[in-house]
DNA sequence: CGACCTATTGATCGGACTCAAGGTTGGTGG
DNA sequence: CCACCAACCTTGAGTCCGATCAATAGGTCG
């Protein structure tokens, strides 16, 4: 795996090479923009690392000329920088990079950022992989997809503030969603203004599809959770990928069966069971999405649990209440812990 | 469009053949059922009404020998006959007759019958469109399907009594059903034993999909609610016509993903409505689904109601005695009667 | 006609929603 | 760095909807 860094401050480039040639990886280094965009274009390498402040040509330079020639524009890129502004960090994100870090980082969120975009290096064919096999275990047949293709070839990026809009109920929908970082969640909202979150998603994973699909206005609304960088494929590409393989088309049609199936037992549990039960599910359909990137707690805010649930925010904290009282769980803060996994996922009254 | 007819009495033969000629259609006659068989073979009669009780050749001999040469298999078959024996319906249903009628019979029920058969020849064909069509506006293009070949080959007969079931929950799914006259529905039950109606499905409508699709166990159970003549579609030829016909696999995605949206808008609905609501969404929703069969009014037993609104039998009740003395509905005996459709299709509180 | 099932009404009880009032936390700007 | 504000969390009190239990009436089937 071929690690290419463009860093101006001498120190840091090479700290940083050493680093990461001590976890394996063969690294290269440059030393400005331009020599940075030379090298990656000779060597295609696996990952570019890339400090944005830097004299004659910055980092968003470096990753504009990158993206615009094909033989680059795939390659991750993980932008390196003592900023941590909001408007930079979504310029960088807008412009197609993967990843940002701050600097000073921790060695672990560099190396763990690393891992984390190489080996997902053609991840849209993987996770459409893994869409349309229903996320199940085995394996969905797209290794016949050309390996020099890109899935979908026009995408744009967005970045999405925390509560952004990303579509609203009743719009037309026009693009299928990827998220490339961060975290969505699509809601539906009745006649009291009383909302049920319908779906949740995070990095790597696809959204807005069933609008799409049953040709339609869009049934609730998606809303980010986190500052989000989405991909929006135009739904054009999508609807010709459906049509011209017949693999995917048979995935989407097992998924949705699944999906038919799982709604069906949320009914189920909504019309019949207790509002506790119905928290311990919420808590543990959030921990199953989410328990890799919070390994610390969930980060869920009572009233997204509530929709969730389906009930009022008081109910949530009383049940949360009673469950930190019988050790399932613990807080700290807004943060939970699940203490007693086991017990949370079989309660039963 | 040609109708022969099967009776060894002359004065109901001359009779029936009268009232058909009146109403529009050519009819043949056979006084026997050796004779029936041979004129059926010659001519390929539209549709076939045959008695039951007659000399040498019975009725159910004449069916037999029809249904086994694929040129008269396909005709629909019309029983006549003055026993009302639930046994022999059942033993004419499962030889694969399309409906039944009891002499004496009121002239409009033969009218019914008969017309309402010829509209369905070829019925799995229409069935299957507008399945896939999601039973929308747009019709689906089945067209270039070879006219001359039905669409499933071996498909079994079945019939089932009141509160049989049809499949159950976490068995194995073999068949894909299609409902020839009856209706079915199908539900999962919780732990404590309580129900939740997930499925209505009524004549020439298909039903036992999801599971089969996702490749999985049954995840619901489905039980007749009436006299129910089913067809059983081995699940390969199913598959096949899936698999082979990228229409009908992209009528599937569509089909699903209308149905993933209209479960979503259920559990919204039984989140945070009332039971008022939710038993007047009840009420719509079976009103729509049989109207047609039930001019007279809804035969909907309460606990069904109940579990379809997902709540108790006695709330029910009480919510429809609401609803007569707002004049919302009427009710006569078990039987109730819409009254201000328009005001409990708009129900708010 | 008796057994059984379904529909209906009454009475009671409790779970969960609502409203209301602090308490915490985190972010922002002076 | 601290003060302040807004957003979120938590707890309390009161209320009501709807589930449950129980009893009766009406219908149906053998």
């Amino acid at each position: 795996m071929n690690i290419l860094i463009i860093e101006d401050n001498k120190d840091v480039l090479d700290n940083t090479t050493e680093l990461l040639e001590l976890t394996g990886y063969k690294v290269s280094g440059a030393i400005n923009g331009k020599e940075g965009v030379k090298v990656a274009k000779e060597t295609l390498p696996d990952l570019i690392i890339c400090d944005i402040m830097m004299p004659e040509m910055d980092g968003y330079d470096v990753l504009y000329y990158l993206s615009i020639d094909p033989k680059t524009s795939t390659i991750p890129f993980i932008f390196l920088t003592a900023k941590s502004d909001a408007t930079d960090f979504r310029k960088g994100m807008e412009l197609g990079a993967d990843d940002y870090l701050t600097k000073p980082f921790e060695e672990i969120d560099l190396i763990k950022s690393v891992e984390r975009r190489l080996s997902k290096s053609n991840r849209l064919k993987k996770a459409m992989n893994s869409f349309v096999s229903g996320g199940a275990e085995e394996e969905f047949d797209m290794e016949n997809v050309d390996e020099n293709h890109e899935l979908f070839k026009n995408k744009k990026n967005k970045v999405f503030r925390p509560k952004n809009f990303v579509y609203l109920q009743y719009g037309s929908p026009i693009y299928l969603y990827y998220i490339k970082k961060g975290q969505v969640k699509t809601f539906k909202t009745n006649e009291d203004g009383k909302e049920l979150i319908t779906g949740l998603y995070k990095e790597n994973e696809f959204f807005g599809y069933h609008s799409l699909l049953k040709d339609d206005e869009y049934s609730d609304s998606a809303i980010a959770v986190v500052e989000t960088q989405v991909e929006l494929i135009p739904k054009e590409e999508f609807f010709s990928l459906i049509k011209n393989r017949r693999e995917v088309a048979n995935g989407f049609i097992k998924m949705l069966s699944k999906e038919v199936v799982e709604k069906e037992e949320e009914l189920l549990n909504l019309a019949y069971n207790s509002v506790k039960k119905r928290v311990a599910d919420g808590l543990i359909k959030y921990f199953d999405k989410y328990s890799q990137d919070y390994i610390k707690g969930l980060q869920i805010p009572r009233e997204d649990l509530a929709n969730i649930a389906g009930t009022s925010t008081e109910s949530v904290i009383r049940t949360l209440s009673e469950f930190k009282r019988d050790g399932l769980i613990s807080a700290e803060g807004k943060t939970i812990y699940i203490s007693n996994e086991k017990e949370l996922r079989n309660y039963k009254y």
